[in-house]
DNA sequence: CCAATGTGGTTGACATGTCAATTATAGGCG
DNA sequence: CGCCTATAATTGACATGTCAACCACATTGG
């Protein structure tokens, strides 16, 4: 029989391309997030949690309804959220049903962060990432996206159950 | 005349593309330097530093030198080197024809570091994302690689000369 | 009812990253 | 030589991220 995919060393090419698309993407993302810190004066993680509220009914939800939405575990919102509250962008009020529970609101000021950050935020990724693309590159970046997302979610189900 | 492009707002496709491609690069990422750190107890900033040291003539390397060929700042680099070097990775000597000048050398404990931790990276870099691609995809990972890689570096040029 | 266990969230300790300021030396030039 | 500017690297202050420990309330079985 064929040796299992996983069994055999990487090729120079495998490692190349690896590094290539690991480094490629790391710089892409660092030069989008400095972008929006110097544009608008929020960290991606600010914007983030904004942009989730601001779609929220009411714009509130619970921290870790929000958590699960964003992807981040409870504690890097706790910390997060605490920040964000000393500026002013959310407030945090007890949770409704359940007095262990919080909800984080987005305030006047945080919904008039996000306003601002929009315009500029949407330029870099139009500048820095589309225009850099053709159509066939952007729908194989969609692709690769939905290809490794669905990997890893699989590989996170079969060792963390 | 058309539209130059940059001019026009973000497509639905364009944006859903654009945060399928970010949020999911950022996931392996973190998985990656997840497993490098639980397997082998080194960093992805470890990793980049004792792979440069390694392969430098006499596993050293003028500090500027090294962070010019991994791509981060002075700052950055002074730090990492501080925590490496109190946990014995690495050494910090003087430079030879300049008395300003640090070099930076790869250490026997950093040498091991290394390669104990080469297989472990190169099995997760294959299960998480080698296995999860067509030869295709592969493929064109690499050219959305090289030809985001090419129009940051034309971004860098042009704003900040 | 109430003790054991689970859940939601926060906290503290520490690693990492960025920015601006600082220190020390090099090199040019009157 | 002695000043002026540039370069190499470090430092301090602070934002961000992870991990493990913790607190408060909820739920549940006897």
């Amino acid at each position: 029989m064929p040796p299992r995919k996983g069994r055999t060393a990487l090729t120079r090419a495998e490692l190349d391309s690896w590094r290539a698309f690991i480094e490629t993407t790391e710089e892409l993302r660092t030069a989008i997030e400095g972008r929006l810190q110097s544009d608008s004066g929020i960290s991606a993680g600010d914007y983030r949690v904004l942009l989730e509220l601001s779609e929220a009914p009411e714009r509130r939800m619970r921290s870790s309804h929000l958590a699960d939405a964003i992807g981040w575990e409870r504690s890097r919102l706790s910390h997060h959220l605490g920040r964000m509250e000393k500026r002013g962008l959310i407030a945090r009020e007890a949770a409704k049903g359940d007095n262990r529970g919080a909800e984080a609101v987005l305030t006047d000021e945080g919904r008039d962060a996000l306003r601002r950050s929009s315009v500029p935020h949407f330029h870099a990724i139009r500048e820095l990432f589309l225009d850099a693309l053709t159509p066939e590159q952007l729908a194989a970046a969609r692709d690769l996206a939905e290809t490794l997302s669905g990997h890893l979610a699989g590989k996170r189900g079969a060792t963390a159950p």
